[in-house]
DNA sequence: GTGCATGGATGACAATTGTCACCAGGGGGC
DNA sequence: GCCCCCTGGTGACAATTGTCATCCATGCAC
């Protein structure tokens, strides 16, 4: 018997997921966490042997769950389940020891095969996603994001200043590299092609 | 029995609402669409009891197939099922003949739940919400809206102007009201708050 | 027909944004 | 030690964006 832990924010989702795994017959769903505090304090507490957790999630995404399990050197291994393609997101869940990385678009069927493979010591992985992660590496640095993020957010360019206690002129500057390093044609165009690599 | 169409664009959570409901005795999940178009025609030819659709699908939205359905007056009830508090979203889901709005934060419980009202000749729609909703009406005309959309994917005032064919000078004019029926500090705000409301 | 709201356009102006060159300190890496 | 990269900063300049007043059709209400 698998023991399965399920994180996902949308309570409606979880509800489904868990009916989904309920039906597998070496599958048991030990627990369900609405955001990724509760994830990896149950983590903790239930030691199930599948994670299998949304990234996007209040409090703390899935990949920083992973992160702290995988410092704790916890056995629990991890299936991302996520809405978004994007390479830097499966960059991080793999650096975070993530096992897997599925796809909502992906069909329902492949949860339970995914959960069952990486319950045996392997791994699942979009082929076509993997090689455009290895190919294209984030080149932002991290005040470039910050600047980006704070800039998508509908902040001026004095409001990101004052808000990084930086000058005005400094955040002109990294925005100005972000949008040269990333080919956009302006701080809207730079932050959405960011957001689609999973950089942001 | 309750006959029940299905139509949502990730496939995951698909086949996780099917088996969710597949337990309920007095349910009856007679097909599955994958986006807008595949729903429209599914519910034509199956003519189920009640449709359960997602709202942001690829090709035509949840709100379009409810309009269309509603147009040919179609017995169909709708049961629209999102991840958006969007004012702006459950009004023209009313508009469009809904008899329920469900949001995929709520418990799954509430899906059968709610099914069973809509059936029965009633409505589910959370009280919060409507309030919301009829409070505050989309401010902006077609073209500021037109315009708003395009700048927040990044193109110039140029750019927009020439995709709509219409001068620099009014895309900016268009631009600038917008900002200020929102009360917004400029482009990227305004594009945020209208999304937020569901008037984007 | 007069009045008036709407869509589209100008022109002018100020503010913001984007680019560039260039400077300086601090950590690494080799 | 030297080089490179990241952070942070100036100053100057051009381009884009945001604001306003004003104008002209069109079409609709009365």
């Amino acid at each position: 018997m698998i023991r399965v832990l399920l994180a996902e924010d949308q309570a409606m989702v979880l509800g489904a997921l868990a009916s989904l795994l309920s039906i597998e017959s070496d599958l048991e769903v030990v627990g369900r966490a609405g955001d990724g505090v509760d994830a990896l304090r149950m983590a903790r507490d239930l030691t199930p042997d599948v994670l299998v957790t949304d990234i996007e999630m209040p409090g703390m995404s899935g990949l920083e769950v992973a992160a702290a399990l995988k410092a704790e050197s916890q056995a629990t291994r991890i299936v991302m389940l996520t809405t978004f393609a994007r390479p830097g997101y499966l960059r991080r869940a793999l650096d975070a020891g993530a096992s897997a990385y599925l796809l909502k678009d992906s069909p329902s069927e492949q949860l339970a095969e995914a959960i069952r493979r990486v319950a045996a010591g392997g791994r699942v992985i979009d082929p076509t996603l993997a090689a455009e992660a290895w190919s294209e590496a984030d080149p932002l640095t991290d005040r470039e994001r910050q600047v980006l993020r704070l800039s998508a957010e509908g902040l001026s360019s004095a409001d990101i200043a004052a808000a990084l206690s930086l000058s005005d002129g400094t955040v002109r500057n990294y925005l100005s590299e972000a949008i040269s390093k990333l080919g956009a044609k302006n701080r809207v165009d730079a932050a959405n092609l960011a957001r689609a690599k999973g950089w942001l």
